[in-house]
This record gives C-alpha cells, structure tokens and sequence, in this order.
DNA sequence: ACCTGAACACCGTTCAAGT
DNA sequence: ACCTGAACACCGTTCAAGT
C-alpha cells in the first residue's frame, strides 16, 4: 500500500544454492511474522522469500501461487484450533456445560493469541471457488467438534433441545463474533487478561438460554 | 493477485479536461462495483479510475489515499447500517423485545444484502493507528442504537439486568458473528431469503436467555 | 529436484506541468 | 481548483537456464 524507501538491507549472509531446509515451512512462518508486524493486507510473497534468503520465484516450486500459501497457512491453523478446542474440554471431565464453555474460551483464546492465524483463516476469502478441498475438510472437522459436545450435551439431557448442528452454529457464532469484534477494534478489551472471562461475562445469556429447563 | 493479459478496452468517450461531476461519490461507487465483482483484496485505485474514466492520479485530489478511499465507503457503511437499525424499530411500538430482534435481523440483512459495504467495513483494519476520527465515531454510534434500545428494554422490565452496553455487546456479537460465517462461507444457508429466519433461528437460545425471568 | 535471472504486466504514490 | 503525464519503487507470475 504504502511505498517506503527502505535501506537496501544487505542479506546478512549471502545464501548460494539452495535454501537446504523446509523452504515451504520456512516460507509460512516468515509469513505470519510478517502479517504479525505489518498486517495482511501489507503481505507480500517477495518479502517472505526475502525474509528466508531465497528469490521470490522460489516460492513458486512449495506453492501454486500466493493464495496457496495463504491457504497451507489457514489450513494448519484450523487444524490447530481443532487442537485446542478438544484439548480444553480433556481437563473437565464431568460436567458437560463447562466443556461447551470451556471450547468457546479456547476458541477466544486461540483468536487473540494468535491473531494473524486467525486473520488468515477468516479474512481474506480464500476458499470462495472451492479450490482448497483440504481446507474446507479442516474447518469442518473444526466445527464437528463443537457439534458433538452439542449431542453429549443433549443426550445427558444438560442442554436444550434443537438440531445439534443449530446449537453448535450458536457457540460458533458467539465465540467467533466475540472473537472478530475484539481483533478488529470494534469491542474493546480492558486487558488482555481479562479478554477470555469478559467473553463468557457478555455471552451468559446464550449459554443460560442454552440449558435445559428443568 | 492475478496478473490477467487484459486487451486494452478503449475508453468509450475519451475524456479529456475534467469529470465534471462528483468524482469522489463516482470512485466510491465504481470502488463497491468492483469489490463486488472480484472482491476486496482485487480491488486497485487505477482500476477505480479507470471505471469512471479518469487518470488514476486524479483519484489523489479527493482521497488521501487509497485506505481513506475505503475509510470514506466504510463511514457511509456505517451511517447507513445505523438507518437501517433505527428503521427497523420504527414499525414496531410496543413489544420491546420485538424491537430488539428487529435491529439483530436488520443487522444481518444489510450485511447480505450490502456484502461490499459490509467487507470493507469489517475486513481491512483501517482504523488500526486510529487514523479516521470520523470512521470512530460512526461506529460508536452504531453501537449506541442497540445500547439505547437496551436500555429501554430494562426500564420495561422486560430484558434482564446487566451494563447496557454488555447486553449490547452480546447482541453485536451475535448478529456479527453470523453474518461474518455466512459471508466468509463457514456457515452454508439453505436460500438468501431463509437467512434472516434462519439467524432468528440459531439465536433464539441467546434471545431467551436476555428476557428477564418472571 | 530445486533454485536463479530476467522479463512482463501490473500496482500505489508523488510531482511538475497543463487548463 | 482539478486533472494529466511521466516517473519511482514496488508487486505477482512465468519461464528459460543453471546446478
């Protein structure tokens, strides 16, 4: 966007031949340092080749193109969230209200603490062709988490009735919501402590009218 | 992104001295013209010019730049976002909780209905250094119909305790949350026309849980 | 198999010059 | 006051050529 006038920064040390390492994990972690620093719409494929010694060109024979590596990038970083989300409910073992709550916390969690995964994963429309399959198979597995929280749930006769797949887009939708309006200055956090337990201060009424009456 | 050979269309009337209209009101609109078409991260100032038959330069005596001419269609986003909330309530009187859920659908609606609008006023951050005042203020007051309408719904009696602007803030997130799922294609709605049931639908659990118990 | 050099068709931004 | 022409420092992408 903005055109600066950068100081030739010579390459500290001048690589020759090939870059002899994972040049496409190389590539993607430059990435999100990037986005990280300068934000994504300032991203350029060029600086990230810059960034690990290689030419850009290089970057053609990991990725089809720079979408594509912007997708490798959203799709590991589904793949993680679904790690996270299932590893936050292994601590509670009973009570299956907490691990509804405790899904959303991470998914909030994750958002802010990895914030230009999570900008990749819901920013740019990567996926509106339907060109990454891989990528559209993570974010489901990523959702299908919270669906059979949802049918536990249910089973054990905690939370309301509905389509699990209706509930679980509930949780969704709060967390991700939540999530979006905090990293896009919207919402504003007091600190960065207390993002998590604001979360589920403001989203009490979703999961009061979530359980069950009795 | 994609370097497309394009064969040079000739301008249709060549334009010489000036555009002789509202050349920032016609970059505004070919700009939403063009998002739409191939989304925001496509979008070029030149091609912007282009659209409305001027040098591209030209753009540059009525933005600063190219982030405040998306700053400028964010603001009028966001003024005609809060139109459309406050005209929702209107047909509705009486049942305060009705008006309540009348805001969250008109909410949903525009961002289907305006989804370059909507993009532009959520995706880039372009408020992140704080540099559009206005654009601050806009969605300050946004935000503030839904804490006014609260507000009301508790001097009723009819929503349950708790900060305004926290009820509101959940209210935000809900509708935002979901509009953002749909658009960014995580959450697949069956038909356009279903999608505003469909929001009324899956939030119905936070809904019930912002009545006052009685 | 993996990378470089060079080229192409674009960008955003600036600025002197034109009317 | 408003716009053009020309220039600058960038992009993403392609491809022949090198090791």
């Amino acid at each position: 966007m903005t055109a600066v006038a950068v100081t030739r920064k010579p390459r500290i040390a001048k690589k020759r031949g090939y870059h002899h390492g994972d040049l496409a994990q190389a590539l993607k972690q430059a990435a999100l340092r990037l986005i990280d620093e300068r934000g994504l719409e300032a991203f350029t494929l060029r600086e990230a080749a810059r960034a690990v010694g290689v030419t850009h060109p290089a970057a053609y024979r990991h990725f089809e193109d720079k979408r594509a590596l912007l997708a490798a990038i959203a799709e590991e970083g589904f793949v993680a969230l679904t790690g996270e989300m299932t590893a936050a409910t292994d601590t509670i073992r009973g009570d299956v209200f907490e691990r509804v709550s405790a899904i959303g916390r991470s998914y909030v969690r994750f958002a802010l603490e990895r914030p230009a995964e999570f900008r990749v994963m819901f920013g740019p429309r990567l996926n509106a062709d339907g060109r990454f399959t891989a990528l559209a198979e993570v974010v489901a597995a990523a959702f299908q988490v919270l669906i059979s929280e949802i049918e536990t749930g249910q089973a054990r006769k905690v939370l309301r009735d509905g389509k699990p797949r209706d509930l679980a887009s509930a949780l969704w939708i709060s967390a991700h919501g939540y999530a979006s309006l905090v990293l896009y200055d919207k919402i504003t956090v007091r600190s960065p402590a207390r993002a998590e337990t604001y979360f589920l201060e403001l989203l009490q009424p979703l999961y009061d009218g979530l359980r069950r009456k009795r």
